[in-house]
DNA sequence: CGATGTCAAGGAATC
DNA sequence: GATTCCTTGACATCG
């Protein structure tokens, strides 16, 4: 099982994930792979390998207003080649996570079409990076929780409007409050869309009061055969909240692995200590409490 | 230099 | 129909 974090690294003083100028310094996605370069040095240096790309790699490459920035990945071919060789090498997993404005399911036509605009760029991006097929962009199905069953139609006529290729590397997620698993289980049945789990999620929305495991299984088989499934796990900033805490419990992420034993996945872990948190985690895992120390403290 | 406002973008809640 | 919050980091600007 490989553990990952997201986009921006804190540690060794932290490094740029990606060129974030503003439009008007014409930032480009040369540069953005110069710094991912040095992020796989980072994650090699600590046996990190997963990683969460920023969804802005090429910055506004599709910004409708910025026709000239659209050519950004056919003008890096050649150096994305060499930074997914370079990942490659390292057996470091990449994928990505569009954010709030991605909308597949938008009932705007034009917010519909940027969606598809931005899944359409991830797929270019993976697809000149030579990753396979475990490198993917995770989206949430989006918006319209007063009609859910309306919403997610609207989705699967999204995702029909996508390319082979985008469909390839499209994955979606159960959300917090609107689509939970059930709902894009149905999803893949329809489309045949794999499901990511996310932990916290199902916690916070599961009308169906079904268990974690069973979720997670249920989840994991939406994954072809040959295709390691991942699933995001992040710990709450206090029970029963949405916002993720500073780091990962270890006593209850060990008992989600303990649910989980017998089941193969790779974990994202969303945490506000980002890398930091990982190697806690990591840290705390081999080296379990003492009896009785409720927190988690390594012996000093 | 430190503090503060702003950023391409959507949606839901509120009025 | 318009406004505000959500949530996020870093650029950009101002004092």
């Amino acid at each position: 099982m490989r553990l990952g974090f997201a986009v921006k690294v804190l540690g060794e003083g932290g490094l740029p994930s990606h060129d974030t100028r503003r439009w008007q310094s014409a930032p480009h996605l040369r540069h953005s792979i110069e710094a991912m370069h040095a992020v796989l040095g980072y994650l090699e240096r600590h046996d990190i390998r997963m990683y969460r790309m920023t969804a802005s790699l090429a910055p506004y490459a599709t910004h409708p207003d910025l026709p000239a920035f659209h050519a950004q990945v056919d003008e890096a071919l050649y150096e994305l080649a060499g930074l997914g060789a370079h990942a490659r090498a390292l057996g470091i997993r990449l994928s990505t996570h569009p954010g709030q404005y991605v909308v597949l399911n938008s009932e705007h036509a034009a917010v519909q079409e940027a969606a598809i605009r931005d899944l359409e760029l991830q797929a270019a991006l993976f697809d000149a990076l030579g990753l396979g097929p475990e490198a993917v962009a995770v989206i949430h199905v989006g918006g319209g929780g007063r009609d859910r069953p309306a919403g997610l139609d609207r989705w699967v006529a999204g995702w029909e409007r996508l390319s082979e290729r985008a469909r390839a590397r499209l994955v979606v997620e159960n959300d917090d409050r609107t689509y939970a698993l059930p709902d894009v289980m149905e999803l893949h049945r329809r489309t045949g869309v794999p499901v990511v789990f996310d932990v916290l999620h199902h916690e916070c929305c599961d009308r169906d009061g079904i268990p974690v495991r069973a979720a997670l299984a249920l989840a994991l088989r939406t994954w072809p055969s040959g295709v390691r499934p991942k699933v995001h796990y992040s710990t709450p900033r206090e029970p029963g909240s949405r916002a993720h805490a500073d780091e990962i419990d270890p006593l209850a992420f060990a008992a989600f692995l303990d649910a989980a034993a017998g089941l193969e996945f790779d974990v994202m872990l969303e945490a506000k200590a980002k890398d930091l948190a990982l190697l806690r985690l990591r840290e705390r895992l081999a080296t379990p409490p003492a009896r009785g120390d409720r927190r988690g403290r390594a012996a000093a």
